[in-house]
DNA sequence: CAGAACTCCTTATGCCGTACGGTATTATCG
DNA sequence: CGATAATACCGTACGGCATAAGGAGTTCTG
């Protein structure tokens, strides 16, 4: 899903991307002193962005958190789109560009998925940037790069390699946006996931009688999944804590798929990791 | 990334979408006849979102491909929230309910995943639905029921099995957006990934001239992954064919996970995966 | 035939991004 | 000093969106 970025005249966008932090402070040119900056736009941006859901990030609301009108923010940045992308960026140079290898790849890509998803529950409006046209900020690579780093110390060809990187980034950004969104859903309904999925519950068996019948799996690991967090503990939600759990397995899973692919690769045979083949056509109509 | 669905008399939501297909035939009410239904406008908003990016799909654009005013849909459907939510379960009908089991868990989850895949594809628009809080309709808890019962297959502890659930539906859709978004891209702005590729390849070289020394590692990787498919070959683009490479690995990657996790479970040890602990604090600041 | 119930429409409100043109400010050049 | 040119910022306006409110016409039940 995702909200694409700016598309007029890609050289400047990339031109304000990978501009040096304080550069241009000589002035020279005529007319008023600016009053604003890229800078301090993309700050209160971002400021804005976190403060609720991304529907209320517009170019009003930014302009009115600077005390300027909407149109003055165009003097700077060529348009939503560009100061998304610069936003993006931006927020990414939060997360560390380096993990300590000494603790073997396992711990380092651990602590990089933790600190991946702090990151995107800090900032959910991230999750909603389109990543088939990469913004191809500085941080956002450095981030890459950290991954990249630690990965090339399995010794997976590289080819494989790509795709773990993609599996990871996949997972991360899909399990924070989870419990991103399900933050907000609850503070913008008021309602909280354990109020929201009981009353739904009631509801399914009302109109889905049958549902035991025709869900039988379904149900089945729902029950045996059942009331491990029914303590009522404070802090975070009921379906916070299941989140978390299923963070910490679904990336062990992970990490034991790329443990195992590594085994199966580096006696210096295939370099495909096991199992069927898969082709692109779907079976379904 | 998500769309929220409606909230506005969720009763009414989960009536309509777990209402019997043919039902309601019968007619004794006053008034003029119906000239829609519930079913005809979900269809052509189906058609609608299919046809194009997401934010072409307004009730306004429904209404005109059936000759009516968009108001008139207010009649059927409560909101465009939950005409989303109808039209996200009805597609998910297109979906096998059901996985030859004899090929064994790991045929079945491939055969899945790469029929969840062209779906994807099929209706980029559904990747735009948020899954924090389901819509909870038949269609789509069928095809949660299929991979359960396919990895029940596995003998995983239901907690895991939740968590390699979960694993896989980020996986599949993550990468499915990845080249949804690509080719929206595409057709949207007339570039082609490759050329996009290149003329940005061709800036950063400008605008970033230190470029190699700061991310080593991410031109290793970009070194030795290249020119695979510079083959010119026509039909699928450059970069979808470096997708369907990259989907296959990740999902091998991941059955190996999963049978590695079984094999570490099933002595009779401990209920969770091997690998490192892992705790929800980031380290990032 | 009266009244109720129902479908569908027109209109209006308040958002959004941003195109256009005007005004005030500040530099440089003569 | 005055003229000129470049710049920052604003007011207004356009076309889009979802949808609230109320009215017109249609079809049933009594």
């Amino acid at each position: 899903m995702g909200i694409f970025g700016g598309q007029g005249d890609p050289e400047r966008s990339m031109a304000l991307l990978w501009a040096a932090p304080g550069a241009g402070d000589t002035r020279v040119a005529p007319g008023p002193r600016p009053g604003l900056s890229v800078d301090a736009i993309v700050e209160a941006a971002i400021a804005v962005a976190d403060a609720g859901p991304v529907e209320g990030l517009s170019m009003r609301a930014v302009a009115e958190r600077l005390g300027r009108s909407s149109m003055a923010l165009y003097t700077y940045v060529p348009g939503k789109g560009e100061l998304l992308d610069l936003m993006y960026d931006r927020v990414h140079a939060e997360l560390p560009t380096r993990y300590d290898p000494d603790g073997g790849w396992r711990a380092a890509v651990t602590a990089w998925a933790g600190d991946l998803r702090a990151f995107y529950l800090r900032h959910p409006w991230v999750l909603q940037v389109s990543y088939a046209r990469p913004v191809l900020g500085p941080n956002e690579q450095a981030v890459l790069e950290a991954l990249t780093g630690i990965l090339y110390e399995t010794g997976l060809p590289a080819r494989t390699l790509r795709s773990v990187v993609s599996a990871l980034f996949h997972f991360v950004r899909g399990m924070a946006q989870t419990i991103a969104e399900s933050r907000l859903a609850a503070t913008a309904t008021g309602v909280s996931d354990r109020e929201w999925w009981v009353s739904r519950a009631g509801m399914l068996e009302k109109v889905a009688p049958d549902f035991a019948e025709r869900f039988p799996m379904s149900v089945r690991l729902g029950r045996e999944t059942a009331d491990q967090y029914d303590d009522g503990a404070e802090g975070t939600s009921y379906l916070e804590r299941g989140a978390e759990e299923t963070f910490g397995t679904g990336l062990a899973v992970l990490l034991e798929g790329i443990e195992a692919t590594r085994r199966n690769t580096s006696p210096g045979g295939s370099p495909e990791p096991g199992g069927a083949p898969w082709s692109p056509e779907g079976r379904a109509p």
